[in-house]
DNA sequence: CCATGCGCTGAC
DNA sequence: GTCAGCGCATGG
């Protein structure tokens, strides 16, 4: 093999002195076949790809194996990852290791599919009786000398190393096959052969996805900048204290919570799709409903409401509602939401519920698009009105022409509607507001100051001329600062709102889990809170590894809550310390579940265990 | 992988 | 005011 191309790097991990410096010889990678994490989803356990550089972002290009083994949190938007670099075999890995000099992070598909080569030592690999690991036994097979595909030695100055994961081929056992030993540098075999436009060279940017690629955005020359504003963007927070199939209230979520956009509600949880109207498996059951009034026909009472199915509409031209032109049926979400209902399931009359109440239940939301059918609908905005249950489910021909079929809901939600006096009266004890995506209201007011600067410029400016005197630029006292986010605005000073209650049987479990005591005092500090209790409480008992509430917590001796699982990961990378603070908890260390916090933890979040 | 979708925005 | 048409999440 040529190794000219092969460098001397030197790696140094000062703060792990036993790691000591490495010297190696690496030959540059093509890293292929990979997805791309974004921070938040990294997990303990996961192989990622790490480059780094040690200087200056040109001496990037190297590119190493390694298992994540623990995530420490060291402030809210800061994490440090550690982790066992695979420098190419058991004999060179580096445990835990601070990933430093971290510039982007793949997930590998197939972890292991990126052998390093070295220049000298064990991994380099030479043919034959020289062959050192046949050596023992000619006669063997041996992956490293032998045809990968028709498993012979015969014939070694026929054999074609492959570049990439250096297994031999016979060029006649190629298809198709070879005449003669390739002149080029480099060959890759079929199976590590990827087309060169995919492969992305160190200091290059990350190339397009195929999907990417094909959407009508990278075909045609609009210049409107989609996904910047709220039309397309995606996630920044994730609901993870329930599974996405969790029927019932979310936790910390109370009946009257609005938000600006749909994106938000999926955040929340309480509405998962962006677009869809229904939120539901097929074969399982409806989990949440927004009202936006898509159709004319639908009668909204309040407490009761009949809502109708989605499809029927012709979506070509990539659009996401349409007119309607065929039919319904009760596939999809439409069989879903039917399910809630309590009565077996007709796909051909419909059904009624003899005991609606025992039907599964359904989160409705209202949007504020509903106020063209709706006077229940909110003003602005997508408000959570609490649980409904379907009464009965019908097929009709709806005012489009097409048959549609029909869902009647009626609340049975012991929080009271938010249009009652009731309810509004709980909602200002709250404090409950039109909740905007963080950072929205900033920057809609500099956008805003933007324009108005622009406005001005493009003006003819008689007030410069006037006052041809003054200090100050012209857009200073023009433009009026951005007015303060509702968000900043605490609860009213009047009441925090409900404070959380606490069962007798809650209080006692708390008091028994000795092992968390301070840590329950803190968090019970913040009872009055109400809602926010609970995030508190989630904040509080979040798993330092995979960032999501504990489950089957170990409460170590240092006193930190870890998953089971996560814990034996960390093990099996054969890394014994607490992942919160590194204390060594020792080799043959008895991980003993404590089932009391997790009995508290599913009274709280009732169903998030559901999904792990 | 592919199909679906009761949002949202800038352009017209 | 109307409308084309986008990313993204989700399920199958």
């Amino acid at each position: 093999m040529d190794n000219d191309e092969d460098i001397i790097y030197h790696i140094k991990y000062d703060e792990y002195p036993e790691s000591g410096i490495v010297d190696m010889t690496v030959r540059n990678l093509r890293p292929r076949a990979r997805t791309i994490l974004k921070w938040n989803e990294l997990r303990v356990g996961d192989m990622v790809m790490v480059n780094y550089n040690v200087e200056s972002p040109e001496e990037r290009g190297f590119w190493f194996d390694a298992e994540i083994t623990s995530l420490r949190e060291i402030s809210r938007t800061n994490k440090e990852i550690y982790g066992k670099i695979m420098l190419g075999g058991p004999e060179n890995i580096i445990n835990d290791c601070k990933l430093l000099f971290i510039e982007e992070i793949y997930k590998i598909e197939k972890p292991g599919a990126y052998p390093l080569t070295f220049a000298d030592g064990e991994f380099k690999r030479k043919r034959g009786p020289e062959c050192k690991h046949c050596r023992a036994d000619p006669d063997k097979e041996c992956r490293f000398c032998s045809c990968y595909l028709c498993g012979g030695k015969q014939d070694a100055h026929m054999q074609l190393l492959c570049d990439e994961c250096n297994m031999a081929y016979h060029i006649y056992c190629l298809n198709p096959p070879l005449s003669k030993i390739p002149e080029d540098e480099d060959w890759y075999c079929p199976s590590c052969k990827n087309d060169s436009n995919e492969v992305v060279k160190a200091g290059e940017k990350l190339k397009q996805s195929k999907k990417k690629a094909k959407m009508p955005s990278a075909c045609t020359d609009s210049q409107r900048d989609w996904g910047k504003g709220m039309a397309c963007v995606g996630r920044t927070k994730e609901c993870t204290i329930v599974p996405s199939n969790h029927y019932g209230p979310i936790p910390g979520v109370p009946v009257g919570t609005t938000w600006k956009f749909r994106v938000q509600v999926s955040e929340a949880g309480v509405h998962r799709p962006h677009v869809g109207g229904i939120h539901g498996r097929s074969n399982d059951g409806a989990y949440s409903l927004v009202l936006a009034g898509g159709f004319e026909d639908e009668v909204d009472r309040g407490d009761e409401f009949t809502y109708t199915g989605s499809g029927g509409r012709d979506l070509s031209g990539n659009k996401r509602i349409g007119e309607h032109s065929f039919d319904q049926t009760l596939t999809h979400m439409n069989r879903a939401l039917a399910l809630n209902c309590d009565a077996p399931l007709d796909d051909k009359n419909g059904a009624e519920s003899k005991n609606w109440r025992a039907g599964k239940p359904v989160r409705v939301v209202r949007s504020s698009k509903g106020r063209r059918i709706s006077k229940y609908a909110p003003e602005e905005g997508n408000r959570y009105d609490g649980i409904y249950k379907v009464v009965k489910y019908w097929p009709e021909i709806g005012k489009c022409g097409f048959l549609v079929w029909r869902y009647l809901l009626r609340r049975d939600d012991a929080e009271p509607a938010p249009w009652t006096s009731e309810g509004t009266e709980r909602s200002k004890k709250l404090g409950l507001s039109l909740q905007y995506p963080e950072g929205y209201l900033e920057a809609m007011a500099s956008k805003e100051k933007k324009d108005k600067v622009k406005k001005q410029i493009v003006k003819p400016e008689p007030t410069e001329q006037s006052n041809g005197n003054r200090k100050r630029p012209v857009d200073d006292e023009a433009v009026e600062e951005p007015p303060k986010p509702a968000k900043s605005r605490r609860m009213g000073d009047g009441g925090k709102g409900e404070a959380f209650q606490l069962t007798q049987q809650q209080q006692w479990l708390i008091r028994e889990d000795s092992l968390n005591q301070k840590l329950w005092d803190e968090v019970l500090a913040n009872l009055k809170e109400g809602p926010n209790f609970l995030k508190k409480l989630e904040q509080s008992f979040m798993c330092v590894c995979c960032q999501e509430l504990v489950y089957q917590p170990v409460t170590t001796e240092c006193l930190h809550n870890v998953c089971k699982s996560c814990l034996q990961r960390s093990f099996r990378a054969e890394v014994f310390t607490c992942p919160a603070c590194r204390r060594d908890l020792g080799k043959s260390y008895i991980m003993v579940p404590n089932k009391i916090l997790q009995t508290l933890l599913d009274q709280f979040f009732p169903g998030y265990s559901k999904g792990r």
